[in-house]
DNA sequence: TACCCAAATTAGAATCGTTCTAAATTTTTT
DNA sequence: AAAAAATTTAGAACGATTCTAATTTGGGTA
Protein backbone atom coordinates (compact mmCIF):
# COMPACT_ATOMS: atom_id res chain seq x y z
CA UNK A 1 0.00 0.00 0.00
CA UNK A 2 1.29 3.23 -1.04
CA UNK A 3 1.19 6.39 1.39
CA UNK A 4 -1.94 8.08 0.04
CA UNK A 5 -3.75 4.00 -0.59
CA UNK A 6 -3.15 3.76 3.39
CA UNK A 7 -3.99 7.53 4.28
CA UNK A 8 -7.29 7.22 2.14
CA UNK A 9 -8.16 3.50 3.56
CA UNK A 10 -7.75 5.44 7.29
CA UNK A 11 -10.06 8.16 6.37
CA UNK A 12 -12.67 6.01 5.12
CA UNK A 13 -12.55 3.16 7.83
CA UNK A 14 -11.83 5.65 10.77
CA UNK A 15 -14.73 8.15 9.87
CA UNK A 16 -18.48 7.63 10.41
CA UNK A 17 -17.82 6.14 6.73
CA UNK A 18 -20.19 7.40 3.74
CA UNK A 19 -17.62 9.81 2.65
CA UNK A 20 -17.64 11.11 -0.97
CA UNK A 21 -14.73 11.51 -2.77
CA UNK A 22 -14.53 15.60 -1.87
CA UNK A 23 -15.05 14.35 1.19
CA UNK A 24 -11.79 12.30 1.32
CA UNK A 25 -10.10 14.91 -0.53
CA UNK A 26 -10.69 17.02 1.88
CA UNK A 27 -9.83 15.13 4.73
CA UNK A 28 -6.40 14.12 2.66
CA UNK A 29 -5.46 17.77 2.41
CA UNK A 30 -5.30 18.62 5.66
CA UNK A 31 -2.06 16.05 6.29
CA UNK A 32 -0.82 16.47 2.64
CA UNK A 33 -2.21 19.94 1.08
CA UNK A 34 -0.76 19.37 -2.57
CA UNK A 35 -2.72 16.45 -2.97
CA UNK A 36 -4.87 16.15 -6.27
CA UNK A 37 -8.60 15.18 -6.53
CA UNK A 38 -7.66 12.75 -9.25
CA UNK A 39 -5.40 10.82 -6.51
CA UNK A 40 -7.93 10.13 -4.67
CA UNK A 41 -9.91 8.77 -7.40
CA UNK A 42 -7.07 6.59 -8.13
CA UNK A 43 -7.45 5.21 -5.09
CA UNK A 44 -10.72 4.82 -3.97
CA UNK A 45 -10.97 2.61 -7.10
CA UNK A 46 -7.59 1.17 -6.75
CA UNK A 47 -9.29 0.06 -3.02
CA UNK A 48 -12.49 -0.71 -4.70
CA UNK A 49 -11.57 -3.00 -6.94
CA UNK A 50 -9.40 -4.88 -4.06
CA UNK A 51 -12.40 -5.31 -2.42
CA UNK A 52 -11.03 -3.25 0.57
CA UNK A 53 -14.05 -0.57 0.58
CA UNK A 54 -17.51 -0.32 -0.37
CA UNK A 55 -18.86 1.85 -2.77
CA UNK A 56 -22.90 3.21 -2.16
CA UNK A 57 -24.88 4.91 -5.00
CA UNK A 58 -28.23 6.21 -4.30
CA UNK A 59 -30.40 8.20 -6.46
CA UNK A 60 -28.87 11.54 -7.45
CA UNK A 61 -26.13 11.69 -4.86
CA UNK A 62 -22.56 11.58 -5.68
CA UNK A 63 -20.99 7.98 -4.59
CA UNK A 64 -19.67 7.57 -1.36
CA UNK A 65 -17.10 4.84 0.34
CA UNK A 66 -17.81 2.97 3.12
CA UNK A 67 -15.94 0.17 5.48
CA UNK A 68 -16.97 -3.34 3.68
CA UNK A 69 -18.33 -4.26 7.69
CA UNK A 70 -21.22 -5.87 6.79
CA UNK A 71 -23.95 -3.71 7.31
CA UNK A 72 -27.11 -2.00 5.60
CA UNK A 73 -27.67 1.46 5.18
CA UNK A 74 -31.14 3.73 5.89
CA UNK A 75 -31.14 6.15 3.63
CA UNK A 76 -33.34 10.23 4.19
CA UNK A 77 -34.97 9.98 0.99
CA UNK A 78 -35.24 13.80 0.92
CA UNK A 79 -31.53 15.04 1.99
CA UNK A 80 -29.55 11.46 1.25
CA UNK A 81 -28.01 11.23 4.74
CA UNK A 82 -26.84 7.72 5.53
CA UNK A 83 -26.53 5.93 8.30
CA UNK A 84 -25.84 2.35 9.06
CA UNK A 85 -28.44 -0.18 10.04
CA UNK A 86 -28.64 -4.08 10.88
CA UNK A 87 -31.39 -5.46 9.87
CA UNK A 88 -31.49 -9.61 9.82
CA UNK A 89 -28.79 -11.37 7.55
CA UNK A 90 -30.40 -12.24 4.38
CA UNK A 91 -27.41 -14.45 3.07
CA UNK A 92 -28.76 -17.79 3.82
CA UNK A 93 -32.06 -17.33 2.78
CA UNK A 94 -30.24 -15.64 -0.86
CA UNK A 95 -27.91 -18.79 -1.02
CA UNK A 96 -30.83 -21.05 -0.45
CA UNK A 97 -33.18 -19.54 -3.54
CA UNK A 98 -30.05 -18.60 -5.63
CA UNK A 99 -27.65 -21.03 -4.95
CA UNK A 100 -23.78 -20.56 -5.39
CA UNK A 101 -24.68 -17.68 -8.08
CA UNK A 102 -24.89 -15.64 -5.39
CA UNK A 103 -22.16 -13.28 -4.35
CA UNK A 104 -23.71 -10.64 -2.06
CA UNK A 105 -26.62 -8.04 -1.45
CA UNK A 106 -27.18 -4.66 -1.09
CA UNK A 107 -29.89 -3.52 1.37
CA UNK A 108 -31.16 0.00 1.49
CA UNK A 109 -34.24 1.24 3.59
CA UNK A 110 -35.54 4.43 2.94
CA UNK A 111 -37.09 6.66 5.30
CA UNK A 112 -37.33 10.60 5.90
CA UNK A 113 -34.26 11.78 8.51
CA UNK A 114 -35.56 13.98 12.01
CA UNK A 115 -33.52 16.94 10.27
CA UNK A 116 -35.51 16.86 7.24
CA UNK A 117 -39.13 15.99 9.16
CA UNK A 118 -38.57 19.07 11.52
CA UNK A 119 -37.23 21.55 9.00
CA UNK A 120 -39.41 20.32 5.88
CA UNK A 121 -42.17 23.17 5.20
CA UNK A 122 -44.71 20.41 3.67
CA UNK A 123 -44.88 17.27 5.27
CA UNK B 1 -50.48 13.88 -18.79
CA UNK B 2 -48.45 14.94 -22.24
CA UNK B 3 -47.67 12.86 -25.20
CA UNK B 4 -44.47 12.13 -24.65
CA UNK B 5 -45.10 11.85 -20.65
CA UNK B 6 -47.43 9.32 -21.56
CA UNK B 7 -45.16 7.54 -24.19
CA UNK B 8 -41.89 7.69 -21.93
CA UNK B 9 -44.09 5.65 -19.70
CA UNK B 10 -45.10 3.73 -22.40
CA UNK B 11 -42.22 2.72 -23.46
CA UNK B 12 -40.69 1.88 -19.47
CA UNK B 13 -43.91 0.24 -18.66
CA UNK B 14 -43.51 -2.00 -20.97
CA UNK B 15 -40.39 -2.24 -22.30
CA UNK B 16 -38.13 -5.56 -19.84
CA UNK B 17 -37.92 -2.70 -17.76
CA UNK B 18 -34.40 -1.25 -16.78
CA UNK B 19 -34.06 1.26 -19.23
CA UNK B 20 -31.69 4.06 -19.29
CA UNK B 21 -32.10 7.46 -20.26
CA UNK B 22 -30.67 7.08 -23.59
CA UNK B 23 -32.34 3.86 -24.65
CA UNK B 24 -35.81 5.46 -23.76
CA UNK B 25 -34.77 8.08 -26.34
CA UNK B 26 -33.80 6.19 -29.06
CA UNK B 27 -36.92 4.20 -28.68
CA UNK B 28 -38.74 7.78 -28.82
CA UNK B 29 -37.33 8.71 -31.42
CA UNK B 30 -38.12 5.76 -33.61
CA UNK B 31 -41.56 7.38 -33.57
CA UNK B 32 -41.00 10.78 -32.91
CA UNK B 33 -38.14 11.79 -34.81
CA UNK B 34 -37.44 15.46 -33.63
CA UNK B 35 -37.52 14.51 -29.94
CA UNK B 36 -34.53 15.45 -27.86
CA UNK B 37 -33.05 14.27 -24.77
CA UNK B 38 -33.85 17.18 -22.71
CA UNK B 39 -37.75 16.22 -23.37
CA UNK B 40 -36.63 12.59 -21.95
CA UNK B 41 -34.85 13.64 -18.51
CA UNK B 42 -37.75 16.50 -18.15
CA UNK B 43 -40.38 13.43 -18.00
CA UNK B 44 -38.36 10.59 -16.58
CA UNK B 45 -37.92 12.92 -13.73
CA UNK B 46 -41.33 14.46 -13.90
CA UNK B 47 -42.70 10.52 -13.96
CA UNK B 48 -40.49 9.37 -10.84
CA UNK B 49 -41.48 12.63 -8.49
CA UNK B 50 -44.85 11.94 -9.20
CA UNK B 51 -43.86 8.28 -7.71
CA UNK B 52 -45.14 6.64 -10.96
CA UNK B 53 -41.66 5.08 -12.37
CA UNK B 54 -38.84 3.91 -10.62
CA UNK B 55 -35.07 4.85 -10.50
CA UNK B 56 -32.16 2.44 -10.22
CA UNK B 57 -29.02 3.48 -9.62
CA UNK B 58 -26.04 0.97 -9.10
CA UNK B 59 -22.43 1.57 -8.79
CA UNK B 60 -20.45 2.79 -12.26
CA UNK B 61 -23.64 2.28 -14.66
CA UNK B 62 -26.11 5.17 -15.84
CA UNK B 63 -29.15 5.62 -13.48
CA UNK B 64 -32.10 3.32 -15.18
CA UNK B 65 -35.97 3.42 -14.92
CA UNK B 66 -38.22 0.96 -13.95
CA UNK B 67 -41.71 -0.37 -13.03
CA UNK B 68 -42.81 0.41 -9.67
CA UNK B 69 -44.46 -3.13 -9.28
CA UNK B 70 -42.45 -4.52 -6.20
CA UNK B 71 -39.88 -6.77 -6.79
CA UNK B 72 -35.53 -6.89 -6.49
CA UNK B 73 -33.48 -7.16 -8.64
CA UNK B 74 -30.16 -9.00 -9.48
CA UNK B 75 -27.65 -7.21 -10.55
CA UNK B 76 -24.45 -8.42 -12.65
CA UNK B 77 -21.38 -7.49 -10.91
CA UNK B 78 -19.09 -7.35 -13.90
CA UNK B 79 -21.20 -5.71 -16.37
CA UNK B 80 -24.11 -4.14 -14.45
CA UNK B 81 -27.60 -6.39 -16.54
CA UNK B 82 -30.37 -6.28 -14.53
CA UNK B 83 -33.05 -8.35 -14.25
CA UNK B 84 -35.98 -8.44 -11.90
CA UNK B 85 -35.85 -11.11 -9.12
CA UNK B 86 -38.53 -12.01 -6.39
CA UNK B 87 -37.41 -12.49 -2.91
CA UNK B 88 -39.52 -12.35 0.13
CA UNK B 89 -41.22 -9.75 1.20
CA UNK B 90 -39.25 -7.69 4.26
CA UNK B 91 -41.78 -5.15 4.82
CA UNK B 92 -43.38 -6.47 7.59
CA UNK B 93 -40.44 -7.45 9.29
CA UNK B 94 -38.64 -3.82 8.82
CA UNK B 95 -42.13 -1.98 10.12
CA UNK B 96 -41.37 -4.16 13.13
CA UNK B 97 -37.99 -3.39 13.32
CA UNK B 98 -38.53 0.06 12.24
CA UNK B 99 -41.83 1.53 13.52
CA UNK B 100 -43.81 4.11 10.86
CA UNK B 101 -40.43 5.79 10.29
CA UNK B 102 -40.10 3.08 7.53
CA UNK B 103 -41.02 4.04 3.60
CA UNK B 104 -39.95 1.41 1.33
CA UNK B 105 -36.92 -0.81 1.02
CA UNK B 106 -34.40 -1.35 -2.01
CA UNK B 107 -32.77 -5.05 -1.99
CA UNK B 108 -30.08 -5.44 -5.39
CA UNK B 109 -28.29 -8.66 -5.18
CA UNK B 110 -25.37 -9.49 -6.79
CA UNK B 111 -23.77 -12.38 -9.10
CA UNK B 112 -22.14 -12.98 -12.23
CA UNK B 113 -24.28 -13.22 -15.26
CA UNK B 114 -24.07 -16.12 -17.78
CA UNK B 115 -23.23 -14.20 -20.18
CA UNK B 116 -19.85 -12.86 -18.31
CA UNK B 117 -19.29 -16.17 -16.65
CA UNK B 118 -19.17 -17.65 -20.79
CA UNK B 119 -17.10 -14.44 -22.14
CA UNK B 120 -14.95 -13.65 -18.63
CA UNK B 121 -11.14 -14.55 -19.50
CA UNK B 122 -10.40 -14.75 -15.78
CA UNK B 123 -12.65 -16.43 -13.52
C1' DT C 1 25.90 4.05 -5.28
C1' DA C 2 23.92 4.54 -9.60
C1' DC C 3 20.80 2.93 -12.71
C1' DC C 4 16.51 0.98 -14.27
C1' DC C 5 11.86 -0.21 -14.15
C1' DA C 6 7.39 -0.19 -12.52
C1' DA C 7 4.02 2.02 -10.13
C1' DA C 8 2.01 6.25 -8.34
C1' DT C 9 1.07 10.93 -8.74
C1' DT C 10 0.12 15.12 -11.09
C1' DA C 11 -2.02 18.46 -14.24
C1' DG C 12 -5.25 19.33 -16.97
C1' DA C 13 -8.11 18.09 -20.85
C1' DA C 14 -11.92 15.30 -21.95
C1' DT C 15 -16.04 12.67 -21.22
C1' DC C 16 -20.41 11.29 -19.41
C1' DG C 17 -24.65 11.95 -17.45
C1' DT C 18 -27.53 15.38 -16.11
C1' DT C 19 -29.42 20.00 -15.12
C1' DC C 20 -30.21 24.63 -16.25
C1' DT C 21 -31.61 28.88 -18.81
C1' DA C 22 -33.97 31.26 -21.98
C1' DA C 23 -36.62 31.30 -25.98
C1' DA C 24 -40.15 29.11 -28.74
C1' DT C 25 -44.11 26.33 -28.96
C1' DT C 26 -48.21 24.14 -27.38
C1' DT C 27 -52.05 23.75 -24.32
C1' DT C 28 -55.37 25.46 -21.25
C1' DT C 29 -58.07 28.92 -19.19
C1' DT C 30 -60.66 33.07 -19.39
C1' DA D 1 -59.12 35.69 -29.27
C1' DA D 2 -56.16 36.94 -25.58
C1' DA D 3 -53.71 35.77 -21.63
C1' DA D 4 -51.60 32.54 -18.66
C1' DA D 5 -49.52 28.25 -17.80
C1' DA D 6 -47.09 24.27 -19.02
C1' DT D 7 -44.12 21.87 -22.21
C1' DT D 8 -40.58 21.48 -25.42
C1' DT D 9 -36.41 22.92 -27.52
C1' DA D 10 -31.56 24.30 -28.12
C1' DG D 11 -27.63 24.59 -26.32
C1' DA D 12 -24.74 26.14 -22.61
C1' DA D 13 -23.29 24.74 -18.17
C1' DC D 14 -22.38 21.72 -14.50
C1' DG D 15 -20.76 18.04 -11.37
C1' DA D 16 -18.68 13.79 -11.09
C1' DT D 17 -15.50 10.98 -13.01
C1' DT D 18 -12.10 9.20 -16.27
C1' DC D 19 -8.37 9.68 -19.28
C1' DT D 20 -3.77 10.96 -21.24
C1' DA D 21 0.65 12.16 -20.99
C1' DA D 22 4.33 13.89 -18.41
C1' DT D 23 6.63 13.74 -14.01
C1' DT D 24 7.90 11.89 -9.71
C1' DT D 25 8.66 8.28 -6.49
C1' DG D 26 10.24 3.96 -4.73
C1' DG D 27 12.27 -0.29 -4.91
C1' DG D 28 15.22 -3.68 -6.67
C1' DT D 29 19.55 -4.88 -8.82
C1' DA D 30 23.86 -4.51 -11.44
Amino acid sequence: MTKYEEEIYHIITTSTGHLTVEQIYAALKKKYPKVVLATVYNNVNKLWKAGLIRKISVENMPDRYDRVIKHDHLVCQRCGKLEDISFHDLTASLREQMGEEFLFYDLKIFYICQDCRNSGLAG
